[in-house]
DNA sequence: TGCGTGGATTTGTATATACAAGTTGCGGGA
DNA sequence: TCCCGCAACTTGTATATACAAATCCACGCA
């Protein structure tokens, strides 16, 4: 525990190890303050200020009297929500379900291999997955994987798994980035939705880093009609308000 | 500062209120940690705690040696982006003009008074604004105003000030919410934009809030051909990852 | 049995103290 | 004059201590 490092940074090395690598799990209680003083030979004020700060960082949950926890990263999925849709309808009270018209494995061409950022050759999986929501498809999922990060994707039942959800647990994630754009489909994107040609789409376009090297990516296609984004924020807290992506039903609110 | 409240919270207050009312002012410096135990009569450890995490929150900016600054609330822009695009244009190295098709008051309808949250019959601002990157047109910015909000909308001149940069100023900004949707515009958009009717269009709708009213209502429409949306985030801070909202060029990488 | 009370544990806040480390500016010496 | 070094001030970190407040559990009493 020597070092240049800070003691109260060190402790929260420490503790965020031990979350990030599965020592201690969600809910889970952690060794209380006096127990962290004891174990590290340091000062309570030094523990209280690493544990403070991750709690407000979000890692941890403390209560007076009881303990500390490692906290629910389910704040996470506010972001997620793009992410894990069948989460994201049932949470709204619908129903979903999902067809799974392609998944399987294929050797990259020169496209596939840009978008990996694989050697052209190397076989890859990809899926096409039209998910509903009461029936009505809403998202046309169309995604490449990189098998170095997911061997596994293929033995994925998606109708209980979606594979983003899966995508989480195998490849914990390092970087995410997102593109919006609007499209006109193409046409078997449309006959997947049920939508006319002419109707308008959000694309969001997915690419996931995982261990240094690129995930997945995907192709999310929503009929404008029945899909939108939102942000919101009220800049009370920090001085950089960062927006909280959401996705909605249109018609109903963005805001909850 | 007596009561239920922790003194380091009151301490925190006590600092964004000369903030916020800009007694103090950017990059002006605060007081010591010395001065404010001399001057609130409490111990130093309790004012360190409430200007460190004001300076977590980005609030403030310290220099070991040199003393404590208020920050440049300009990480905010990461987040404007959206709204101000002519520096957005400007910071791409492009060049940026707009073409003020419409700007006046009028009585508001029973929509627009919907939008506002005003009265029907209240009269309303009204803006229709063509902004052009090297001279090629990439947003149509439609904008309701509410006068008790600012006042003075109608006196500015669009061409050296987007209503974005006014409204900011004029406006405190408490509370901002963005829809994102894709559409096909109808013929004025199309004309004014220079594109085929059937290009898809980025609709980004905005609706912010000042002093408990609703401010303003734009809608910026922006071809798909010439613009898109981005968010990136690597999750190394908080547990929960708000992404950064940014606005790209077509083309352009979206990530810096 | 059921209820309440008090003790043990845990987090939350506040203080006094100490030393480290970075910055500035002043003053003295070459 | 120029430059070096030190003093003064500032923030950064670490500790020991104290009491408040919330929670839980076990014990004892009716």
């Amino acid at each position: 525990m020597n070092g240049t490092i800070p003691l109260y940074k060190q402790v929260k090395d420490y503790i965020r190890e031990r979350i990030d690598s599965g020592i201690w799990t969600v809910d889970q209680r952690v060794p209380s303050e006096h127990e962290l003083v004891a174990t590290l030979g340091i000062s309570r004020m030094t523990v209280n200020r690493a544990v403070r700060e991750l709690t407000d960082l979000g890692h941890l949950r403390r209560v007076q009297g009881l303990g500390t926890f490692v906290a629910d990263p389910r704040p996470q999925a506010e972001l997620l929500e793009i992410r894990n849709i069948a989460e994201e309808i049932r949470s709204r009270g619908h129903r979903h379900h999902c067809d799974v018209n392609r998944a399987g494995a294929r050797h990259a061409d020169d496209e596939d291999a840009a978008h990996l950022g694989v050697e052209p050759g190397t076989e890859i999986y990809h899926s096409l997955i039209v998910h509903f929501e009461n029936g009505m498809p809403v998202q046309v999922e169309d995604r490449l994987v990189n098998p170095a990060a997911a061997p596994d994707y293929l033995r994925i039942d998606f109708s209980r798994t979606t594979p983003n959800e899966y995508l989480m647990k195998a490849a914990p994630l390092a970087d995410v980035e997102h593109t919006i754009d609007a499209v006109l489909p193409d046409r078997e994107k449309t006959k997947l939705l049920r939508i006319p040609q002419d109707e308008p789409c959000l694309l969001l376009h997915r690419k996931t880093w995982s261990r240094g090297q690129v995930a997945s990516r995907a192709w999310l296609t929503h009929p404008s009609s029945r899909y939108r984004l939102g942000t919101r924020f009220s800049p009370d807290g920090p001085a950089r308000p960062y927006p909280v992506l959401r996705t909605g039903l249109k018609g109903a609110p963005v805001t909850p």
